[in-house]
DNA sequence: AAGAGGCCCTGATAGC
DNA sequence: TGCTATCAGGGCCTCT
């Protein structure tokens, strides 16, 4: 589910409601997500309080006042719901797990706060949650990664380095995060269509005014993404269960055989795999 | 080092 | 109706 722009949702909804607050409980219900969730988690977390909600590429971080961390992955279809106490009763001792709104199945993770609580929920567990005791191992945690599309480090001078003998397509490089964090599936093919680049076209025959283009449109794909709330295209909604309404901006994603909708074109939508991955792109204007 | 391929998991949908 | 096959927004691992 969830790209830069969609965690970007979450965490901003989900730091207007948790920020300053303690932690009162954590429930797990399975905890086999993609990382094992240790026993020790609940007690971890428990009484630490949130002094602010951010983000780094697809990852959701908790930082505690402690200068402590827990780090959230969505996977491919987690979603982080918002259970208000209002709406209960019997707050201290139960699990929301079944409250009205929240999917019946896969609520794995419940975090309790005095006055709400927040639930994961992600039927394929791809997500995971990990508890990190310093900045340090944070910093530590995320050296792999290459930079965020909206950061200045992802620059021309970068990338044309980067490219340098790289025979992949480029296609699977704005996927990669190694070479940028934070762009998945969708936004790829929406970037190349507007860069009018040929997904399949090989990274390193790329021109500077093409490089120029690919960095321009990840950040107007992507902040255009996060105004509009993010895309809905499966089940992703913000944490009080909005969603998002990027998915109606889509030009080719999702759209095979649907005409070109750049001006002039003739051309029709296509649909490929490139590693696996399905990619869409126009034939006619993305050469 | 770079690139190809496979695997983790459940659910929705298409086709027979 | 009910079966099977395929695909889905991610990331990590191994092998060559």
């Amino acid at each position: 589910m969830p790209e830069l722009p969609e965690v970007e949702i979450v965490k901003q909804s989900l730091a207007k409601k948790i920020k300053y607050k303690k932690i009162k409980k954590v429930i797990i219900k399975n905890r086999n997500l993609r990382l094992k969730i240790p026993l020790k988690f609940e007690k971890l977390l428990k009484n630490k309080i949130i002094s602010k909600v951010t983000r780094f590429s697809k990852y959701l971080i908790l930082n505690f006042s402690d200068k402590s961390f827990c780090l959230i992955h969505l996977g491919m279809s987690g979603t982080v719901h918002l259970i208000n106490k209002n709406n209960h009763n019997n707050f201290t001792n139960t699990s929301f797990y079944n409250s009205p709104g929240l999917p019946l199945k896969h609520n794995h993770v419940e975090i309790q706060f005095h006055d709400l609580s927040i639930i994961y929920n992600d039927p394929r567990r791809f997500g995971f949650f990990k508890f990190i005791e310093n900045q340090k191992d944070l910093i530590n945690r995320f050296s792999h990664l290459g930079p965020e599309p909206l950061s200045k480090k992802f620059n021309l001078k970068y990338v044309l380095k980067y490219f340098l003998n790289k025979r992949k397509d480029i296609k699977s490089f704005l996927i990669d995060q190694k070479f940028v964090s934070g762009i998945g599936n969708i936004y790829a093919s929406e970037i190349l269509f507007l860069s009018k680049i040929n997904p399949k076209k090989c990274a390193m025959k790329l021109n500077q005014k093409e490089c120029r283009k690919i960095i321009y449109f990840s950040r107007v794909v992507l902040n255009n993404a996060i105004k509009k709330g993010g895309s809905s295209i499966r089940d992703f909604r913000n944490i009080s269960g909005k969603s998002g309404n990027f998915q109606k901006e889509f030009k080719v994603y999702q759209r095979e055989n649907l005409n070109c909708s750049k001006m002039k074109c003739t051309g029709k939508i296509k649909k490929i795999f490139i590693s696996n991955r399905s990619t869409f792109f126009c034939n006619t204007c993305q050469n």
